[in-house]
Formats: C-alpha cells, sequence, structure tokens
RNA sequence: GCCUCUGUAGCUCAGUUGGUAGAGCAGAGGACUGAAAAUCCUCGUGUCGUUGGUUCGAUUCCGACCGGAGGCA
C-alpha cells in the first residue's frame, strides 16, 4: 500500500515550510489539500507558497482551477489521488499539506460521494426557503429519520443535501455515510498536526500575516479578480480575505474595517480547524512553543514516521 | 485647590424604587461525508473601584479615599 505523509493543522502554523523541509529530506513532493489554494490567481490571500518557499519542490494541486467553477471534495479525491499515484509511481514521497480536513480524511479514504443534481438541488434550496427549516426537516425525518435526528432546523445545507441524496438516489445519506464510514483507508499514512501551545500566539501569528497579506498586496489581487468578472457567488470568492475586501471595495465598508474582520473570520476559521482536528484519534500533534522550529519538528516527525511504518 | 460627572464581564454599556446583575461585541466549546476558508449548534459569577457607616440585608443610600473625564480658578 502507497505510504504517505499528511501535514495539517490550522491556518498559519507552519505547514508549507515543514512540508518542504520533509521532502527535501525524504524526496518527496506536495499535493496540497487546500480548498481555495487550489484557485487560480488567488495566491496572496490563501498565503499559497512562493516560488523561494517551495525551493524547487514540486507542488501539486495550487492553482490549477479556473475561480469561476465550483471545485468540491468529490473532485479532490479524484484528482489528488492521481497525483499521489503518479508521485509514488516515480518512486517518491507523496506528501499531503493542507488545511481543509474534509478534503484530507476523504481522500485518504477514497471516499465516494454520493452523486446529486443541481437542478433538484435548486428546487429544494428554494423550498427551504420558502416553508422552512422545521417543515423540510420534518420532511425529511420522515424518508430518513436517522439524518433529521442530527440536524438542526437552520442547517439549511445539509438539509437540502439529504433531501436531495435520498430523491435523487433513492438511497439516504445516512445509510451511504454508515457503509463509506466502513471503507478502509486506501494509503497508509503517518499525519502530523501542528499547533501552538497558546491559542493567543496563533492568533497574534494570524493577525500579523494578514498585515502582510495587505502589504503584498491582497487589495489589488482582489480587485484584478472582480475585475476578471468573479462575483460573490462563486465558491472561490467566499474565501477569507477575498469576500470581506470584496465588501470593501464595493463600498460596504472601509478597507480597515475589511482588514480587521478577515483577522477574526482568519481566527475563527482556526478556532474551527482545531475542533476538527481534536476529534481525530491518529494525528502526531507538534506542539510549537513560540515560533515554528524546523529542526526540532522534522525530528519528531521521523520518529512519527517510523512507527506509523512509512519508511 | 474647588465643583460636576464617572468607575458593573476582556471591551462598550444597561440595570437593581436596597434582597449579590444582563445585553451587544470579543471570546470559548462542539458538529461536519459532492459548497468545507463553506455551513450549523451551544455557552455570560463578575471582589458591581477601595474602605467605613446606615440597615435584618448595600453593587444600589450616605461619608471618606483612590482612578478617569470635564469645568472653574
Amino acid at each position: 500500500m502507497t505510504g504517505v505523509i499528511v501535514i495539517t493543522g490550522p491556518t498559519a502554523t507552519g505547514k508549507t515550510g515543514l512540508g518542504v523541509a520533509l521532502a527535501e529530506l525524504f524526496g518527496g513532493e506536495i499535493v496540497s489539500a487546500d480548498s481555495m489554494q487550489i484557485y487560480k490567481g488567488m495566491i496572496i490571500g490563501t498565503a499559497a507558497p512562493s516560488a523561494e518557499e517551495m525551493r524547487g519542490i514540486p507542488h501539486h494541486m495550487i492553482g490549477c482551477v479556473s475561480p469561476f467553477e465550483s471545485y468540491s471534495a468529490a473532485r479532490y479525491v479524484r484528482d489528488a489521488s492521481a497525483c499521489i499515484e503518479d508521485i509514488a509511481g516515480r518512486g517518491r514521497l507523496p506528501i499531503i499539506v493542507g488545511g481543509t480536513g474534509l478534503y484530507i480524511d476523504s481522500l485518504l479514504s477514497g471516499r465516494a460521494f454520493m452523486g446529486g443534481d443541481e437542478a433538484l438541488r435548486a428546487r429544494l434550496s428554494s423550498e427551504y426557503d420558502a416553508l422552512g427549516g422545521a417543515e423540510l426537516l420534518e420532511r425529511l425525518s420522515r424518508v430518513d429519520a436517522e439524518s433529521a435526528s442530527r440536524l438542526h432546523p437552520n442547517d439549511k445545507k445539509r438539509i437540502v443535501r439529504a433531501l436531495e441524496v435520498y430523491c435523487a438516489t433513492g438511497k439516504t445519506i445516512a445509510e451511504h455515510n454508515r457503509e463509506s464510514r466502513l471503507m478502509p483507508e486506501r494509503y497508509k499514512s503517518c499525519k502530523l498536526a501542528l499547533t501552538f501551545r497558546e491559542r493567543a500566539a496563533l492568533y497574534s501569528r494570524i493577525d500579523a500575516r494578514v498585515d502582510k497579506m495587505m502589504a503584498d498586496g491582497l487589495a489589488e489581487e482582489v480587485e484584478r479578480l472582480l475585475a476578471s468578472g468573479l462575483d460573490e457567488r462563486c465558491t472561490s470568492m467566499q474565501a477569507i480575505g477575498y469576500k470581506e475586501i470584496a465588501a470593501a471595495l464595493r463600498g460596504e465598508y472601509t478597507l480597515e474595517r475589511a482588514v480587521e474582520l478577515v483577522k477574526r473570520e482568519s481566527r475563527r476559521y482556526a478556532k474551527r480547524q482545531l475542533s476538527w482536528l481534536r476529534a481525530k484519534r491518529d494525528l502526531n500533534w507538534i506542539i510549537w512553543e513560540n515560533e515554528p522550529d524546523y529542526k526540532k519538528a522534522v525530528q519528531i516527525s521521523t520518529i512519527a514516521m517510523k512507527n506509523d511504518g512509512i519508511m
């Protein structure tokens, strides 16, 4: 079975740096697992690695999709799997680096997502708006009581999707989930998760990085994307840093306010990532005191890789 | 130096006609299976500035003191 390394953790914890360090040491190539770096032209705001940071290591799955498209976890599993097979086929070590938890989990399990139907989804969505969440949740509970019992009436996305899956395939999403949970992981992996000892250290790092993005021209990058015809309905424009600055450029509030919001949203995002990761069991945590210490991290990683049977 | 206002949750403030208090924001925790940087749920005990007094009981009334703001000198 192909072995891979996974480097994850909340935003701004130094995943890129560790990924490159391990790639240099073990002859690896990077496969990004980032739902926004995937889009072309979104570089500054997604903190995509620069050529200098890459240090000659090949990086995949970055900037390879048009920002007008709506990418998905399902497509990621397909595209990233191909990358991994290619890398491993050439005798190199695939190193998956990114903070999009759903993408990583899905990739490792080779999860197949239940097909859906865009038109049907749109219809259900407008029914939700017209009839209300309680009504749609009630309808879901008649066909899929299991999923319905776990959802809140306000959780529009999930109620609509559960209904969509059932209507389109005749199978409940709960059944599908149960089956897919039984699938064994497709790759043997060593999972490394990065974070800081103190939440405050993480947050001040996030704040500083947002200031740096602005200094590097994030506003101009957003302007350029908007000028190309993108609007807030595109998935790519839902990215933190882009949606707030776009709103400021539209005159909804000042750029200073936008920067505050970008910082706040990034902090909340990091918190959500942490909450996703804490629920996982097989992670090797690397906890920074104040600054990333890559030398030490490489040592810890090497030990973890041996323990997990990679190498 | 005198006068007035003010001191309540990390911040901005509300409130208790005396029975130890509550909003917004910030923040915290959780969920998550074809949007996931998305989406959704839950969470407010704090010496009511300090210290005396009145009172069965004071954060609330009175005094002094210590911060802060303004005014007059």
